[in-house]
DNA sequence: TTTTTTTACGCAATCGTTCCCGATAACGAT
DNA sequence: ATCGTTATCGGGAACGATTGCGTAAAAAAA
C-alpha cells in the first residue's frame, strides 16, 4: 500500500546502530572543509596547500595556517585513484621469519623511508598461488613497483610477466627467473658455495655431501655450480649421490639426511646451502648423536645471527642481506623515476663471506 | 573559437609520451569498459556484478561473461574512497626480525586470509616516531583496524587515542598500554616469569638475577611482577642490586652485565626476559668464560626456534606467539564486524610453557 | 585613456565505483 | 480506462584531490 521500492534501504538508514556512526569511519578534515570554512574553492585551496606561485601569498597563508590548524593531510586514496600510483612498492618474500629476509626487508626500508615511500611486505610462504594473489593485490593496489624474491613452487611467471609488460618496475632479490628481463640482485651463490667447498677441502674432506634447496630455484643451481667447480679444482670426483635437493617439509629433509648417512664411505661433510635446512639438518645430526666436526664437518649457508652460539659454533657462509635489500631498492626506484631508462638490466652479484667456526 | 572544453584532454593523449603509455601504468578494465562495449550503463553493470536481483538474468549473464572474458577485477582503490574501508588490517611491530613476533604476524594471517582481509606490515623499530608515522599512515590509507605491539619508547598514546576516539578498532597484543582501553593478548608474562624463577629456586639458585627490558613496559613490569613472586613465595630476599634495567642498545647490556658479575656474592643465575637480551647476555658470557650452568645458570625469555641447539642448550620461558596473533585478530575482527558489541574489553592472557634445558 | 598583461581565483572534468532516485515499460486489477 | 506493481535499467551525485581553461579585476604598458 503505497509502500515505495526502496523502503528496505530507507529502513535500513533508520535502523542503523549508533555504534556504527560511532565506529564505521575515522573523519578526516578534507580540502573541501577547509574551502567551505574559508570560503574559496577547492582548486584554490588545493594550489595553495602545495604553494602555487599563482595564489596570493595573503591566501596561501590563511589556507596554509588553517590546514595546519585542523591538523589537514591529503587523502593518500584519492591521489592513488587520480595518479594511479601510491607511493608505495610492495615487497613479496617467503617467509619473513628468516634472517636472511628480514634483513633484507630492513635494506629495503632504509632506503624507501629515505625516498619517501611506503613499503608493503607480503609473504608467499612458499605458495606461489599465494604469490600470484599478492603480487595481483599489490598491482591493483597501484604500487609504484615490486620487490620480489620468488616462491619456491613459482614456476610460471605470467603473474609477474603481464604487470612487467604493462610498465610496472620489478626488480627480483636473491630468487629470481631469467623469463623477466629485469634488475637482479643476488649474493654471489657461486662464489659463496665454492669458498665453502674448497674450506671443506682443504680442512682434508673428501666426500663432501651437498644439502641444497629445490633443484630449479637459481640460488640452488648458482651454489651447486660453485660446489661443482671446487671439486674439479681440487680433483674430486663429483658424485651425484652426494647432492640432495629437499623441499620445505621436514621429513624430507629427514630422509635424505638417512640416505646420506647410510652411504658408504659415508660423506665426511655436510654443505647446507640454506638457513631452514642448515638449522634443521644439525638438530637432527644431533638427535643421531653425530660428532660434529670430528665424524662429519658441517658447513651452512645462513644469515641467523647466532651462529656462534650454536653447539659446536657453526661455520656459515653469510650473504650480505641487508646490503641486497638496499641495492635492490635503489635499483627499484632507477625504474621508478626512469633515471636510467634506457640502460640495459643488470644482474648485481654481492660477495659473500665465510665465517669458519668450530663446526668445520 | 569553439574549442571544447576538453581540448587538452585529448591533446594530452595525442602528446602522451610513448613511455608514459609504457611505463606509467597497468591498464586495468573498467566498469566503464563493460559498460560502453556492452551498451549498457555504468550503474547497470556494477548491480549486476554484484548479482543484484534487479538485473536480468541474460543481461547479468552478458556482464559476467564479458567480465570475465576481459578479467575485470574491481579497483580497490576506487572502493576505499567510495566506502572508506580497505578491507586490510595493519599490523605494527618493533621489528620483524625477532622469532617473537614473526610469529605472531603468521597467527594474524592465517585469522586475515581466511576472513578476506589483507594484512599490511610495518616495523616500528622501536622508534616512538616511526610508529606514529606507521599508524597515521595506515589510518589514511583507510585500514578496517590496527593491531600493535608498542614500541619501547612509546609512552605518549595520543596516535592511538585519537584513531581510536573516532570509531578506529584498535588490539594489542605483547605490548600494551592502559591508557586505551581496547581488547589485549599477551602472554602469561607473570606466570612465565614465576615458573622460570621457581625453576631456577627449585634448582638451588638463590642469587638471581633479573635482567629485563625497559622499565615501563607492560611485559617489564608484569615479568618482574612474576620474578619477584617467586622469591617471595621461597622467602628469598629482594635485592634491587640483582635488576637491571637494559634498553636496545648493546653497550648498555654489557655494562649491567659488568656490574652483576662484580658483585660480591655474584649472582649465581641469569634470567633474561627477552629473545635479544638473551641471545646477546649469552653472547657475553660465552666471550667472558663464564661457564654455564656450572657458575650460573642462565634462563631466557625467548622464542628463537633454535634455542636447542645452542650451546648450552638454552631454557627458556616461550610464548604462544602464532596462538597470540590469531586470538588478536580474532578479537580485531569481532570490532571491525561489530559482533560482540557489547562486551566489555578483555585482556586475553595465553600460557606460556618453560622448556627446561641444560643452561639451568 | 585605451590596450595589454598579470594576478588570483573559480568551474568542471577526471580517476572507478556505488547507490539513491527516477524513468519506462508491461501487466493485472479495479 | 485508470492506477498501482513489478521488473529493468539509466542519470548523476558522491568519495578527495588535481589541473587545464576561462575570466574578472587590478596593474602595467601603450
Amino acid at each position: 500500500m503505497g509502500i515505495p521500492a526502496n523502503r528496505d534501504r530507507s529502513q535500513d538508514a533508520l535502523l542503523t546502530p549508533y555504534s556504527l556512526k560511532l565506529f564505521s569511519q575515522v573523519q578526516t578534515v578534507t580540502i573541501k572543509d577547509i574551502a567551505k570554512a574559508l570560503n574559496l574553492s577547492t582548486s584554490t585551496v588545493s594550489r595553495a596547500l602545495r604553494g602555487s606561485h599563482e595564489i596570493n601569498t595573503e591566501t596561501k597563508r590563511l589556507v596554509l595556517e588553517y590546514a595546519e590548524k585542523l591538523n589537514y593531510k591529503p587523502n593518500p586514496i584519492a591521489l592513488s585513484l587520480k595518479e594511479n600510483r601510491s607511493r608505495a612498492i610492495g615487497v613479496i618474500v617467503p617467509e619473513i621469519a628468516n634472517n636472511f629476509f628480514s634483513q633484507a626487508i630492513n635494506g629495503i626500508e632504509a632506503i624507501a623511508y629515505n625516498r619517501g615511500y611506503h613499503v608493503m611486505i607480503f609473504q608467499s610462504q612458499e605458495s606461489y598461488e599465494r604469490e600470484v594473489v599478492n603480487v595481483q593485490h599489490m598491482v591493483a593496489r597501484k604500487v609504484d613497483g615490486i620487490l620480489i624474491s620468488l616462491s619456491g613452487y613459482t614456476t610460471d611467471m605470467s603473474h609477474l610477466q603481464e604487470p612487467h609488460n604493462n610498465g610496472m618496475p620489478i626488480v627480483f632479490f636473491d630468487r629470481f627467473s631469467e623469463q623477466i628481463d629485469t634488475h637482479t640482485v643476488i649474493a654471489d651463490n657461486f662464489d659463496g658455495a665454492f669458498q665453502a667447498t674448497e674450506h671443506l677441502i682443504l680442512s682434508g674432506r673428501k666426500r663432501i655431501a651437498l644439502l641444497t634447496s629445490l633443484e630449479w630455484l637459481s640460488i640452488t643451481q648458482e651454489r651447486m655450480a660453485g660446489y661443482k667447480a671446487a671439486l674439479k679444482k681440487y680433483n674430486i670426483p663429483l658424485e651425484d649421490s652426494l647432492i640432495r635437493h629437499c623441499g620445505f617439509a621436514n621429513e624430507e629433509l629427514l630422509e635424505n639426511v638417512d640416505r646420506l648417512l647410510a652411504l658408504s664411505p659415508a660423506p665426511d661433510a655436510f654443505f647446507t646451502t640454506s638457513d631452514r635446512l642448515a638449522l634443521s639438518c644439525l638438530t637432527i645430526l644431533k638427535d643421531k648423536k653425530v660428532k660434529i666436526p670430528e665424524e662429519l664437518s658441517f658447513v651452512g649457508f645462513t644469515n641467523v645471527k647466532i651462529a656462534h652460539l650454536i653447539d659446536p659454533p657453526l661455520t656459515t657462509v653469510v650473504q650480505p642481506a641487508f646490503e641486497i635489500g638496499q641495492t635492490a631498492a635503489e635499483l627499484l626506484f632507477d625504474l621508478i623515476e626512469e633515471k636510467k631508462k634506457n640502460l640495459p638490466f643488470q644482474k648485481v652479484k654481492l660477495a659473500t663471506t665465510l665465517e669458519v667456526r668450530n663446526s668445520s
